[in-house]
DNA sequence: TTGTACGCGTTATCAC
DNA sequence: GTGATAACGCGTACAA
């Protein structure tokens, strides 16, 4: 009897010796059961069953040097935005054989290089990382990674491979012009966290309105804490207290919207005649709040279905036609942007 | 010079071929750096970084028997009540050697029975699960996995291995008990999923509505739909117009009380004048609403905290003193639930 | 359709 | 402290 190292798990052999085949033939029984008779696929089957038997998915990924691991590396785990597209991903990704494995970068690049190094130590058959702010060093890794890399959220004309997402920038001039069309003129931001896509937002926003002479960098507040409601209450509170004539805010996001508009609520203030509010994101809750919040809508399911309908193509040898998809936004007006008479 | 098979990345034995060393003395350095000497350590590191190389975790995962990832399988991952057990989880791991593998069992129990199967074939060196409603099939498996094994979010006193959580009977019943000693009457319920964890919470509600003879069961609504927040006005609205006369409701996450709120405000109802609301979890915007919003707060980080010690301290040949740890829960009394005179 | 021989990159074991 | 050798469990290549 051979000494064993194993933990004891049934394997392969184990299978094929209870069906009386070689290993081979059980191998191609259960990742291809066409190329197996009948006969001998049912006897494999009762095997399996019997020995409880559970392939070994790094022996597997071992002898094909290819694992079914998707790496997906996202900045934070209890931000909507993202929660959206993985669902997506994994929605799209465990019909297949593929696995997703999940990195929490925190905002952080260099704890994102990190996992990106780590990631590709599993030799993945996919990549996903969020945006295009990744370290020197991680782009490298990753534009030598022998494997497809997606990056979501953000459109850019220089991608390590493919990218889909959407303009930020493009996202933050729409809120501007928006509120600038329903005529107000005091027009303030509103920001937490301020991660590169929050600052791109910004900046779109400044833009548009700067080019119509609108812009006052004083209505801009910013902090580097994270979003959450009550900070949005507390920065338009402290924004108000130093800008009383404010009329109207950009929120970078929607927890903030939700945050503002509370705050004004609390405060006695009504929405939108006292004061206008557009958030970014249009999450669910958006549409029902009272009164309802004008925000920017972003296809985060869409974002990440498209990653993986990406990955899925190149994984088959078809070349995607656009190694960038932008999925672009719409906004949605409600009652917190209309202007006052 | 050998035929090689695999995709052409450096491996151990060029780092070790680079440094005049055998493949097992770059192996502890890279593990154990204590066990090999200092100048050969420096000529290792140097040939590591030289060859950009990245130890192949299948590799050694086939070689030891035993994977650095831990297995963790939630229900939703949009659910804010698991991403702030998952966060917990991933801050505590990442600083180790250990990694996290998400699934997403979307509450069906057939579907974690599928993952567990595949994260069981990853040889995981712990695994997490929500709750305790697996499968039988897929309780077995757990039982004979020999590796740690942790259930959260719940309370039980028959774990498969490791439990962390709270009573979520207890939880309801507190809920109602609460809106009794506030002097209300005619109680509803609102409920949507209505997954495991829901219907115990909404039992432990009934049962304390019973005990003081005031369960109602037409006040009483719930639908499998997932929770949202235009769920809940909408939800509020159809138990209005069937019953007029309700004063107070609770409802089975704060998703759908903020929900009602807004329900309430947009048909012009005062809260908790009019309607007293009681959520669950007490997520951050609870508190920031106006009125702010009465909720029983769970400890969802402290969850996934505790669940990463527990597998620590077996990991390292402890064995925790509690096999069942309840983390309770703690009623936020606040502005929705103000009884009316 | 089925089987044999061997390699995948790393680590455990045992010797020096 | 360091090294030679043999597993680890499975898939590829080629033969039958």
């Amino acid at each position: 009897m051979r000494k064993r190292r194993g933990a004891g798990r049934p394997t392969i052999a184990d299978v094929a010796d209870k069906a009386g085949v070689s290993t081979i033939t059980v191998s191609r029984a259960l990742r291809d059961p066409a190329k197996v008779s009948a006969p001998l696929r049912e006897r494999i089957d009762a095997a399996v069953r019997k020995l409880d038997y559970v392939p070994h998915s790094h022996a597997s990924a071992l002898a094909s040097s290819r694992s079914n691991i998707v790496g997906v590396i996202v900045p934070s785990l209890t931000n909507n935005v993202f929660a959206d597209t993985l669902r997506a991903i994994y929605d799209e990704l465990e019909q297949g054989p593929l696995q997703v494995q999940l990195g929490n970068s925190r905002y952080v690049a260099a704890e994102e290089e990190r996992l990106i190094r780590i990631f590709l130590g599993q030799r993945p058959a996919a990549l996903i990382v969020a945006g295009g702010d990744q370290t020197p060093a991680a782009r490298a890794l990753l534009e030598s990674a022998d494997c497809p890399v997606v990056q979501v959220m953000e459109v850019d004309p220089d991608p390590i491979d493919m990218m889909v997402g959407f303009s930020h920038f493009e996202g933050g001039r729409a809120a501007g012009h928006h509120l600038l069309q329903r005529g107000y003129r005091r027009i303030g931001f509103i920001g937490a966290r301020m991660d590169p896509r929050s600052r791109r937002r910004m900046e779109g926003f400044a833009e548009a309105l700067r080019s119509a002479g609108r812009y006052d960098s004083e209505l801009f507040m910013t902090t580097t804490r994270s979003s959450s409601t009550s900070l949005g209450a507390e920065l338009i509170g402290a924004l108000r207290a130093k800008r009383p004539d404010i009329e109207a805010v950009f929120c970078n996001n929607d927890d903030m919207a939700l945050g503002v508009l509370f705050g004004c609520q609390h405060a006695g203030l009504r929405v939108p005649e006292d004061l206008g509010i557009i958030g970014f994101n249009d999450l669910e809750m958006m549409a029902a709040a009272c009164p309802s919040l004008t925000s920017i809508r972003t296809n985060r399911y869409g974002i990440g279905k498209t990653a993986v309908d990406m990955i899925r193509a190149r994984l088959d040898g078809d070349e995607p036609e656009n190694r960038v998809v932008d999925l672009g936004f719409q906004l949605q007006e409600r009652q917190s942007t209309v202007r006052r008479v």
